[in-house]
DNA sequence: CGAGTACCTGACTTGATTGC
DNA sequence: GCAATCAAGTCAGGTACTCG
């Protein structure tokens, strides 16, 4: 059936029941979550052309479909509007349950058993047979639901922006309104505020065979020249696991700062782009400025949270020294925590502090979300106006591929009207600045657990916190939160447990809940870092233990069942259906080694490795980790689970980064040291190299072979025969296992060049933090924490 | 929409085995 | 003792995909 056809059929129905008088000319179709019924349509291979894929679905963007419907034995023309309600619920309540709730109309449950419940959901073609009646109700429930939101959505559109229509995507309605705010409210010019003008640009038409002459909106000269610098500048949030494995029992909070991104977004003042200027003046770096730099940076070794983002292939880390691109909030943090910080190149742009351009927005968002009950509809939705704003001033400027339906190809997602990197970068610069200043203002016996974007997990106590958000970076936070909400609070507690378990980025749980009445989910964390829970493990509680279980009782081997759906690509390419594949993904609980193991021991109950961590010092360090971990695990079946498993990837590591500019390749994973101290003395005594003799120092091959067995490095008559290739010096890792072998060794062969086998290099030693004691004072008796101050 | 992975592919190295 | 052979292991780069 065409859409044609079922629109007629429906007009048809709507006239002769005597529901419908007047056919409309323009209409919305509406669904929730399209991708499922769009393809459905026998002409859907002639609708992608006229509709767009949307963050994985169909829609509507700049124009309707053209839609040819027969009535009265004629044709009209109708233009069809497509919707998806996936792409206008706020982000928390996604599902059509949830959507039904918000509008007022509950999913009608089709059997009162769950699991028939859920058979017959999966099989909707049985529930039809069975039961016709709960089928047709179900099924226009669905619709109703959608229909009801957009109704309710294009009257929330008209109340705000005064003109009847629904936007194609929520976030679009935040940008209109802040577009109203500027040009009705503020007299701003939207394009001064964002630092582009309109320019006249001639372009060869090929379709016309002339030149038209069409208005364009380029950057400000000024402004474009250091576009690129600033793109640099702008990172995400900062994500980060201090610890691995299980804390020490403790009280421990998870807080959270208030309205992280839409705090910062209402510091920044009117910008003055044309006397934008070059600087290296540290002193033009304040925590409010509206500037960006490359920077130069070296913390002291007491800051335990260098603050300084450094980008990498897996992430922002964040190292003792280096260098990095960021913005003057981050700059100013640096050197209140006593980093040498030198800028090597520095833009500052003016702003005028009185007129703020975000904050009326924000102000006006939160306001009408503060005058809704809390978790309503309307809540909801401002509360997503003011967040997802944020997204739209950094959107386009790390390039992501889209696909493109009209032209049936990938393309770079385009910036939106209020993309601007400057902005962007400050916004996350302030966020992260905020959250390092807090962390860094802890007593050095407080432990900070992890962090995330815009939280952190800590066994500090309030007084230490509110002893902690001082600093400058803060005191401006709780201004501007103050001016938004008349709330000068900057954190809030998400959560108290007695014990947490984690390991990696967004990868906590929660071994010992704690004991909060605050209500439901206060006393859990859980965050699971890219791990699915299956369907049917619904509660929070339920999820935690299945996840900690899985932690715990992991091996490499374990994979997790997920369920994917047919993607658009495949859809439109292949006229696939969508459908639900049943796919399996390796777990992967271990460590993400962002920060560099400085304490390691087994802990106890549960029994597990646990180790506290340290900045790396420089960004090489954490990359040449992150590779020595890949091919140490991921290859070949490992989880660290103990300190016998942490001990021997720590050999690994340092057998690698020792020998590194190539020597490195092919160390064996298993005893990588002794096997290539065997394969450099086969080569050595086959060419009489590193004072060795071929035929003095043993007669045969045989003969060596067993004198090296002998020594401690297992060798057979083949290995020698193996060592075709020339002998390497320094080609051998100096760990202490091959510096013993080495010494027996020397008492067979005293002429024996032991410098001459082995590399001068020292490499990444975290093999002495197992002889380390945790800093945080465990009792490992029992676990139990025994705080600094009283051991 | 950013962050973080998993998986695929093709080229190269290594170590066990075999025949001379 | 040496050369040839082969399967398994190793490496590097690119891409697709999911979660929060």
């Amino acid at each position: 059936m065409k859409l044609a056809d079922l629109l007629t059929l429906a007009f048809w129905k709507g006239i002769s029941t005597g529901a419908v008088d007047k056919l409309p000319t323009l209409m919305y179709v509406v669904g929730h979550f399209t991708r499922a019924d769009i393809p459905a349509f026998s002409d859907f291979k002639d609708l992608t052309a006229q509709i767009a894929a949307v963050r994985s679905t169909f829609t509507s963007v700049d124009k309707g479909v053209k839609v040819v419907t027969f009535l009265d034995g004629g044709t009209v023309e109708k233009l069809v509007i497509l919707r998806d309600t996936m792409l206008l619920t706020p982000a928390t309540s996604k599902s059509l349950w949830e959507l039904g709730k918000l509008v007022g109309v509950p999913k009608i449950t089709v059997d009162p058993d769950p699991e028939r419940e859920l058979f017959y959901k999966k099989n909707m073609d049985i529930l039809l047979r069975d039961k016709p009646d709960v089928f047709e109700k179900y099924a226009i429930n669905d619709a109703v639901i959608c229909v009801k939101y957009l109704e309710r959505l294009i009257d929330m559109y008209a109340g705000i922006l005064g003109k009847r229509k629904a936007p194609a995507t929520l976030t679009a309605i935040g940008v209109d309104l802040l577009m109203k705010k500027w040009k009705t409210d503020l007299k701003m010019d939207p394009l001064e505020v964002i630092g582009k003008q309109k320019v006249v640009s001639k372009i060869y038409s090929k379709r016309l065979g002339y030149y038209k002459t069409e208005k364009v909106e380029v950057p400000l000269e000024q402004v474009a020249f250091y576009l690129p610098l600033a793109t640099e500048c702008y990172h995400g949030g900062r994500g980060e696991q201090f610890w691995f494995g299980p804390a020490f029992v403790d009280d421990w909070t998870d807080y959270d700062l208030a309205g992280a991104y839409p705090t910062a977004m209402a510091l920044i003042g009117f910008p003055n782009w044309s006397n934008l200027r070059q600087t290296t003046k540290l002193d033009d770096f304040t925590p409010g400025t509206l500037g960006i730099a490359n920077v130069r940076f070296e913390f002291p070794k007491s800051v335990r949270f260098p603050t300084m983002p450094v980008r990498s292939e897996n992430g922002l880390i964040f190292p003792r020294a280096g260098v990095s691109n960021c913005s003057a909030p981050e700059i100013a943090l640096a050197r209140s925590l006593g980093a040498k910080v030198t800028i090597m190149h520095g833009v500052v742009v003016p702003t005028d502090a009185s007129k703020p351009v975000f904050r009326d927005f924000i102000r006006e968002c939160v306001a009408k979300r503060l005058s809704f009950k809390k978790g309503s509809l309307d809540a909801l939705f401002w509360k997503e106006l003011s967040n997802s704003s944020y997204g739209k001033t950094a959107q386009g400027l790390h390039s992501k591929r889209v696909f493109d339906l009209r032209d049936q190809e990938m393309k770079d997602l385009p910036p939106s009207k209020i993309t601007n990197p400057f902005y962007a970068a400050f916004i996350t610069s302030f966020v992260r600045a905020a959250l390092g200043e807090v962390m860094n203002g802890l007593p050095q016996n407080v432990c900070v657990f992890s962090c995330t974007t815009d939280g952190f997990l800590t066994n500090a106590t309030a007084a230490q916190i509110a002893g902690a958000s001082s600093g400058p970076i803060c005191q401006l936070y709780s201004e501007s939160r103050d001016m938004l909400t008349s709330n000068p609070t900057i954190l809030e507690v998400k959560h108290r447990v007695r014990q947490p378990l984690g390991w990696r980025t967004r990868g906590q749980a929660t071994l010992i809940e704690g004991q909060a009445d605050e209500g439901d989910g206060v006393n859990i964390v859980l965050a699971k870092g890219g791990i699915y829970t299956p369907q049917e493990v619904d509660s929070t509680r339920l999820q935690n233990s299945f996840i900690t279980n899985l932690f715990l009782n992991r091996t490499p081997s374990d994979r997790i069942e997920m369920a994917t759906k047919t993607g658009i690509r495949d859809m439109v390419n292949f006229d696939a259906d969508l459908v639900e594949k049943e796919t399996s993904k390796r777990l992967n609980m271990e460590f993400d080694w962002k920060r560099r193991p400085v304490a390691v021991w087994d802990a106890v109950g549960p029994d597990h490795l646990s180790f506290a961590t340290e900045p790396w010092d420089t960004i090489d360090q954490f990359i040449e980790m992150r590779r020595y971990w890949e091919s140490f695990a991921i290859e070949t079946p490992r989880c660290l689970k103990t300190v016998a498993d942490y001990r021997a990837f720590a050999i690994s590591v340092m057998s690698q980064s020792s020998l590194k500019d190539g020597g490195s390749k092919y160390l064996k994973r298993t005893d990588p040291d002794l096997n290539r101290l065997r394969q450099s003395l086969c080569a050595a005594w086959r060419n009489s190299k590193a004072g060795l003799a071929k035929g003095v120092d043993c007669k045969t091959a045989q003969h060596f072979a067993d004198t090296l067995t002998d020594a401690g490095i297992p060798c057979k008559r083949s290995d020698i025969e193996n060592a075709r290739s020339a002998f390497k010096p320094k080609n051998c890792p100096k760990t202490p296992a091959v510096i013993i072998a080495l010494t027996k060794l020397l008492t067979v062969f005293p002429s024996l060049e032991i410098d001459t086998l082995v590399t001068s290099r020292d490499g990444i030693d975290i093999i002495a933090a197992m002889d380390r004691p945790n800093p945080f004072g465990i009792n490992s008796e029992n676990g139990a924490f025994v705080s600094t101050e009283d051991a």
